[in-house]
DNA sequence: ATTCATTGCGTCGTTATGACACAATAATAC
DNA sequence: GTATTATTGTGTCATAACGACGCAATGAAT
């Protein structure tokens, strides 16, 4: 698979190697310092942050233009990854808004550019361990950084209703999906494992009901280590039983929070 | 918005409205004696059952074209329609196999023509009462019928696939989707509501405890009318206060099946 | 009038849930 | 080095929810 093309050569000489009309983008979910955080991109030439995203090569599966995609903002191999909608309004390719940017960036288009035309674009989501992760600009932006889920106001285009729906959709899979591990470094304590639940769900939940809970589904185990350092009782480590977890996601996790 | 274009003309001059390399299809679910049913289309030369589909015109919303294509087939309007996923194989266009189709359709095609370039289609299901419905062949199909879910072996392309996703898909979400309201006529009875539950979930439950748990929500009225006509006891009616249905399914209901 | 499958309406014991109490602990303040 | 303090580990208790099941009422069929 080719890789880091200029952008000239993508806007020129694009449409003989992409698919026409169509572009994914990520959300990439982390957490840090007991908050949600999503992986943004500073766009040249432009004041605003987007989601990471990109086309899909003719021949290539979508499926695997969003984990290329990936690999190449986060370094990460092996990422979780889902895909829960499309976006599909015309409304959302601006024409103008487009030609602005490009004109900045000295690039000249035909009208009929294939980066002009209109585009839908596939969501997926991502969950990373924010620790083992190496934010990388792409050739179209000049930073690529964490953001606080709730610091979010504006994004490009339509890229905040992109990610509005992420959250929602994580939050209705939240049974289903492999949070903690993927989230979660290796080794992690109770609290630690309710924030994030907390953060997900933005609702304080009981600690000891909830780590009976937990605890009666059965894939995680206490190990015989603490958390030494921090102030106050240190408490104990988890680790997934990965096998159990899988098992029981699938079935779902049963019960509310 | 342009209807009842020829085949011919679609696939010869389509590229002039449609959007190149995306396509829907529609996954029409309904209940009728005790059975969920689909409206599959059967293709013109080609010995298979299809779902059914369409284009999305150049300006269109991805939603209002699969509101177009439900009410091209059904005859109704202000149908209940969820987008599901994307299949974006590249594998899933088969050059070959359209080629075929065509040439016994009478129809030529350059090789490089539009219809013959790989396409993405974005899969919705929809949730419509089998009473009200007139099934409507498209131009391309030479019938248009329910068929059983269970009876269902083998579609056209991909569609078993789309199909079997689209039935996951309303399992995972059956405490978030309206399916009594839109799957039944306005007034039914209790056991035809949990045939309806054991349908879709494929699995029987406990008749006592399925009228508690759903009287508990707080949804439903019985009404003064019982169902007579049928063998043995005659069951009472019920109808939807829809404005808490939809207040509990926006929370979702609580508890598993 | 009798039969019989189905419906309406319950009971009962077990399990899950929400709310809360109290002791143990580890860093920090004194 | 001892006291302080916020946090963690563990458990209780009343209540609600759930699964399994009993039995009488009904209404078409015989």
């Amino acid at each position: 698979m080719k890789r880091d093309i200029s952008i000239k050569e993508t806007i020129l000489r694009g449409s003989d190697f992409f698919m026409p009309s169509v572009s994914l983008d990520c959300v990439i979910f982390g957490f840090h310092e007991n908050e949600l955080k999503v992986l943004l991109l500073r766009m040249k030439n432009a004041d605003t942050w987007a989601l990471p995203g990109g086309f899909i090569y003719k021949k290539e599966d979508i499926e695997d233009a969003a984990t290329r995609v990936l690999r190449e903002r986060t370094g990460l191999h092996d990422i979780f990854l889902r895909q829960f909608h499309v976006f599909g309004q015309p409304s959302r390719s601006e024409k103008k808004f487009h030609s602005n940017m490009l004109r900045k960036d000295g690039i000249k288009v035909n009208k009929d550019n294939w980066i002009l035309q209109r585009f839908i674009t596939v969501g997926y989501y991502a969950l990373v361990d924010f620790a083992t992760v190496t934010p990388e600009p792409d050739p179209s932006s000049v930073a690529c950084e964490w953001k606080d889920i709730h610091s979010i106001q504006e994004l490009f285009m339509d890229h905040k209703h992109i990610l509005d729906t992420a959250l929602y959709t994580l939050r209705m899979q939240l049974n289903h999906v492999p949070i903690g591990h993927k989230l979660l470094p290796k080794k992690f304590t109770m609290p630690e494992l309710q924030k994030l639940y907390e953060t997900i769900l933005d609702k304080k939940l009981d600690r000891r009901n909830f780590q009976r809970r937990i605890l009666s589904f059965g894939f995680i185990k206490r190990l015989k280590e603490t958390r030494k350092g921090g102030a106050h009782k240190a408490p104990y480590l988890y680790s997934f039983d990965l096998k159990k977890y899988k098992k029981a996601l699938e079935e779902g996790l049963q019960g509310g929070w």
